[in-house]
DNA sequence: AACTATTTATAAGA
DNA sequence: TTCTTATAAATAGTT
């Protein structure tokens, strides 16, 4: 509704897209109030700028309790739930081989750029987040080994009771061994 | 815009109410589905029916995200303006739109779904990068709170320089100590 | 921040 | 509902 028609992609030009944003912005917020008044809704809506600056309306409630409705009402009807959710989105995407790709997202995640970019609080709780995972991987190593150790044993044994039915209990050492060296590059 | 100006209040005619609905919330959807495009920016929007259906638009990210982005600005704004203790200031050295969404891709790579599915190199690799951004998180708190002290000692000694030269060398003590009170707290 | 020329949205009617 | 149409509103480009 301007002077020309307008495309549906970013506006280019930087200050375009600001004063269109302002404009548009203002706008939409009206039509969130005219909607929630004229035909009764209960409307929410949130707002960032590019620039990251919140602007946001919500009617005839407050913001948290409309999203607190939202929330009961998509878990009163959750099926489809996980596609909205960035949890959604990575398992759609990678869920054939994610194991491969987690180390190098990590990775990135944890690149010095991005830790420089948090706040005490944001570091705080990344902290608790990394502290928990070191416990798990460790209890996780230990299980595995646990596990291949346990493994090992059964093999012995099977390879043992096998050997001394067939009388040839000397040769036992070798394809133990051979295992693991395996098992523990795991 | 219609044949006729419309007041801003609530539609009683409930046929025209419901239809003026269904337009109206078609026309914003594409309203905000405009400005998350044109102006690059970040739009979630929430609406319930007066019979209570749910619709919903949400761009570039999840509503779920755009939720989360919402409550964590709302949350580090109410505590910037908490200027009554150490955390307080070192809100001020937060960035105060930090990548949220980097701690939540954080969360689901570290999940325990995950790490079970790492081999032991895989653990074994993963625990290294934790170990070092331990120690980046550590050093960069450090950081933020040397920054902080520094900057409480600039303003101190702004403060006694002003007293001094007003002559009120004497009421000196109280600021300085009840900032010093805080800062141990960390 | 104002001003238009246009496009867009939509209230009423069919 | 959906379409049509008259009109109100929004807004892109300009000053």
């Amino acid at each position: 509704m301007g002077k020309r028609r307008v495309e549906l992609r970013r506006i280019e030009d930087n200050t375009s897209r600001q004063v269109s944003f302002s404009k548009r912005r203002s706008g939409i917020l009206k039509k969130a109030n005219e909607l929630a008044v004229l035909c009764d809704a209960e409307v929410a809506l949130i707002i960032f700028s590019a620039k990251g600056k919140l602007h946001y309306f919500a009617s005839p409630y407050s913001i948290d309790e409309i999203i607190a409705h939202y929330h009961h009402f998509i878990d009163s009807e959750r099926e489809v739930n996980e596609h909205h959710s960035l949890q959604g989105h990575l398992k759609d995407f990678s869920y054939p081989r994610v194991d491969y790709l987690i180390l190098e997202i990590v990775q990135w995640c944890l690149d010095e750029a991005n830790i420089s970019k948090l706040g005490f609080d944001d570091l705080s709780q990344l902290e608790s987040i990394l502290e928990g995972t070191l416990a798990q991987t460790a209890s996780r190593k230990t299980h595995l080994m646990l596990d291949t150790i346990s493994k090992l044993h059964k093999k012995a044994m099977a390879l043992l009771k096998a050997r001394r039915s067939f009388g040839l209990g000397a040769e036992f050492g070798d394809e133990q061994n051979s295992n693991e060296g395996r098992l523990q590059e795991y």
